[in-house]
DNA sequence: GGCAAGGGAATTTTT
DNA sequence: TTCCCTTGCC
């Protein structure tokens, strides 16, 4: 392998600053395939950023000869500035610096025809996506109810990310919708598709891949443009992705691909943890690096978070250490409901606030969006300044994606999505009446609805009424298709929903919510002024628009795990880590063992974003869609390393709720002949025995140990019957109305008719 | 065509 | 529990 002369002619060689060797060696090694294996917090971005500063130093490509994917506008967004700060405004130049769908959208705009669709198609998003599907699926005559269109959608979806086209299912895949249908919805909808000239965001790679696949030339030519490809976040690329990559990456073999197989959560989306375990394969005597040393937390949080990985079966391995000394352990504890871990996690960030703690480097990670409301409620009780980050981003709102609507129509008549979206929004009095002609007319002729609506205006198939609502609507398209060439587009954005009614219909509401609507309206014509043409914004608002949402004042963070990935806090708090919320119930039933060791390695990522202080709690209780439902902790906390971990309950005393409620007699866990895990529940090591009894690592037992805590006492009590009269902890007393197995429901004389599970009851005497 | 009430579902979501 | 979507009624 010829390795490139060290550059130190140059005394600004500042992009190696810094690195240790490791970081180095994968800077250096420009040629032939490399794999970065990045261990979480040890200065990946700076190596890649550097590596590819150092290619373009040493001129060993041209800005546009690297190919560099990312999966995330931000990271994009990030190496692009960081690169720029290394080398300066040469990365203005770096066409190919992106995510893999900007990048595939921009090579499939110049080679659109070649799978049937023009150069200016569209991207729809899930919605669109989803309300196509439910019209294909009403007119094939199938019920929408037992085979509903996010099926569908999800299977598409997974055929796409697999790389197969509708003639490369099996009549396996194909029995997966509608008993034998899944292969002609799947082609039809891509028939629609072409029709609507667009593509949704599975496609934009997948026809890249086919046009690869099918037009040699053309993949030649990407080959020979591409001189190095640098993949980020490697471990998340699905099948299209990888066999993407490997195509444009075979001449040459100047791939260098980071990533770490342990931070790997995406395979529900279709992401192949196997990619990166199987690259030394694909490309023989391929050097792989290990960064090992980790910049960001302390030994006992790296401690413990490498303990909890070491669980898993399918690694590479990497070992992380640290120079950084001392910290605290990692703290676990246990408290009696949902309710209470938000008390405690909030009466710690105010302990940290008054310690002087800035609020924005404190987060709140959760398993799932649910979890994020009890924090919510209680910090509105106590003031606490909090943000939520993710649930709806910017441009799905529904305000948004009216406003983009419009502009579709404007831009590409033939967008029916679009028509149908704002064809009566704001409300003006056209219906599904008038819709359904239009439809039966547009099919007949096989015209768009938007010129079908202007024929059937010379008709007189409309009421008077409709006819002149419509009418008038196709005059203010006509205006603003006419506006948009001479007006920018945030002006043009401000025309359309000033003529067409929208913000006055928002003003009438004088509701908070039309106000907020109003607001991020004023936000997207803003967000406009950047671009020139109408088509380039519209490119950009599918696949790179996002809102950071600027945060000014400091702030608790509150996200999910995996919107976490990749950011750093000195103190971070787990809440939620109990059997069937974290690992998932949801996601153990459907993926088994794999699912699994997925969760874990999402428990490994909340733990390793903690800088300073990692607090993970459990409730023993907890309510959950209007149920409440008794929980164990979960196994994760049981599989950290003792001396990583100091353990904490605020279920102590004599008169301990919990206790109480756990006499020998009534012990639900009695019947299993295994530990007792409720016993002793968050009491130090005895408990911590105690659960590694019944997450024992012995495979046999894993069945038992994946159920959801609730199922574990599904014996009914017999000592209680209808009418009798119980105590409740929380409830108070009440009378049984009804048993099903281990639950009650219960007439409480405060409260009214709750479902509750009997081991939390006990007779009233 | 617009509104209220009821039934059913409800992870994670880089694009 | 809560939200969303469908259904039924004005």
């Amino acid at each position: 392998m010829s390795s490139p002369s060290p550059i130190s002619a140059q005394p600004a060689d500042s992009w190696l600053d810094g690195l240790n060797p490791q970081q180095r060696e994968a800077v250096m090694t420009t040629e032939g395939p490399v794999l970065m294996l990045a261990g979480a917090g040890t200065g990946k971005t700076a190596a890649l950023t550097a590596r590819l500063a150092n290619l373009l130093r040493q001129r060993l490509a041209w800005p546009s000869e690297i190919l560099c994917v990312t999966f995330t506008n931000k990271a994009a967004r990030e190496m692009r500035e960081r690169v720029g700060a290394l080398i300066g405004p040469a990365v203005e130049g770096m066409p190919w610096l992106g995510t893999f769908h900007s990048i595939a959208a921009k090579m499939l705009r110049r080679h659109a025809e070649l799978v049937g669709l023009q150069s200016t198609f569209t991207i729809i998003d899930t919605d669109d996506q989803l309300r196509l599907l439910k019209q294909l699926i009403q007119a094939e005559g199938i019920d929408d109810k037992r085979w509903p269109a996010k099926q569908l959608a999800g299977l598409i979806d997974k055929w796409k990310n697999r790389g197969l086209n509708p003639a490369d299912l099996d009549a396996l895949e194909n029995e997966a919708y509608a008993n034998g249908k899944g292969q002609r919805f799947y082609a039809l909808y891509q028939n629609r598709l072409k029709d609507l000239n667009a593509c949704d965001f599975g496609d934009l790679t997948l026809h890249m891949l086919n046009i690869f696949r099918r037009e040699r030339d053309i993949l030649e030519s990407w080959q020979q443009r591409f001189k190095y490809v640098m993949v980020d976040e490697y471990q998340d690329t699905n099948a299209v992705q990888y066999l993407w990559l490997r195509l444009l990456a075979q001449t040459r073999k100047n791939i260098c691909v980071v990533g770490d197989d342990d931070q790997s959560i995406y395979s529900w989306r279709g992401a192949e943890v196997a990619n990166i375990l199987r690259f030394e394969k694909d490309f023989p005597g391929a050097k792989v690096i290990k960064l090992e040393q980790n910049y960001r937390s302390t030994p006992h949080i790296l401690g413990a978070a490498s303990g909890l990985i070491a669980e898993n079966s399918e690694r590479l391995g990497k070992t992380l250490w640290t120079e950084i000394d001392g910290g605290e352990m990692v703290k676990a504890i246990g408290v009696w409901d949902g309710p209470e871990e938000a008390r405690r996690v909030g009466e710690d960030i105010e302990r940290l606030e008054r310690e002087g703690a800035p609020l924005d480097r404190v987060a709140i990670l959760v398993r799932a969006q649910f979890q994020t409301r009890e924090f919510e409620d209680r910090f509105i009780q106590i003031g606490l300044g909090y943000r939520i980050v993710g649930g709806f981003r910017f441009y799905e709102r529904a305000e948004i994606r009216d406003a983009l609507a419009y502009l579709r129509i404007i831009a590409s008549p033939q967008d029916d999505l679009a028509f149908e979206r704002i064809y009566n929004t704001p409300k003006r009095g056209l219906g599904d009446k008038t819709l359904e002609k239009l439809h039966r007319h547009a099919r007949a002729r096989s015209l768009p609805l938007s010129v079908a609506a202007v024929e059937i205006l010379d008709t007189d198939e409309l009421p008077a009424r409709a006819r002149g609502t419509l009418s008038a609507l196709m005059r203010n398209f006509a205006k603003w298709r006419d506006d948009a060439k001479m007006l920018v587009p945030s002006e043009l954005i401000r025309t359309i929903l000033d003529e067409s009614g929208y913000t006055g219909a928002l003003q009438a509401e004088k509701t908070a919510e039309a106000t907020g609507r109003l607001e991020n309206l004023t936000e997207l014509a803003r967000a406009m002024e950047e671009y020139e043409t109408l088509g380039d914004f519209l490119e950009h608002v599918s696949l790179v628009m996002d809102n950071e949402a600027a945060s000014d004042t400091e702030k608790v963070t509150i996200m999910t795990i995996h919107a976490a990935k990749g950011l750093e806090f000195d103190n971070v708090f787990l809440p939620g880590w109990e059997e069937g919320v974290f690992p998932s119930q949801r996601a153990l039933d459907e993926g088994g063992l794999a699912s699994l060791e997925e969760e874990r390695r999402l428990a490994y990522v909340a733990i390793t974003r903690a800088r300073r202080h990692c607090t993970i709690l459990h409730a023993a209780n907890r309510r959950i869609y209007g149920q409440w439902t008794s929980s164990i902790p979960s196994r994760f906390i049981a599989e950290l390393p003792a001396e990583h971990v100091e353990e904490e309950t605020t279920l102590s005393g004599g008169a301990s709720m919990w206790r109480a409620n756990w006499s020998e007699r009534d012990d639900p866990f009695a019947h299993l002949a295994l530990a007792k895990p409720g016993r002793d529940m968050s009491r130090g090591p005895g408990w911590q025995r105690a659960a590694a009894q019944v997450f024992d690592k012995n495979p046999r037992r894993i069945p038992e140990a994946t159920r959801s805590a609730a199922s574990f006492a599904a014996k009914p009590r017999n000592d209680i019957g209808i009418g009798a009269r119980v105590f409740h902890e929380k409830f108070g007393y009440g009378a049984v109305a009804a048993q099903e197995g281990n639950k009650l429901e219960i007439d409480f004389e405060t409260g009214g008719r709750k479902r509750v599970i009997d081991s939390f009851v006990k007779l009233a005497d």
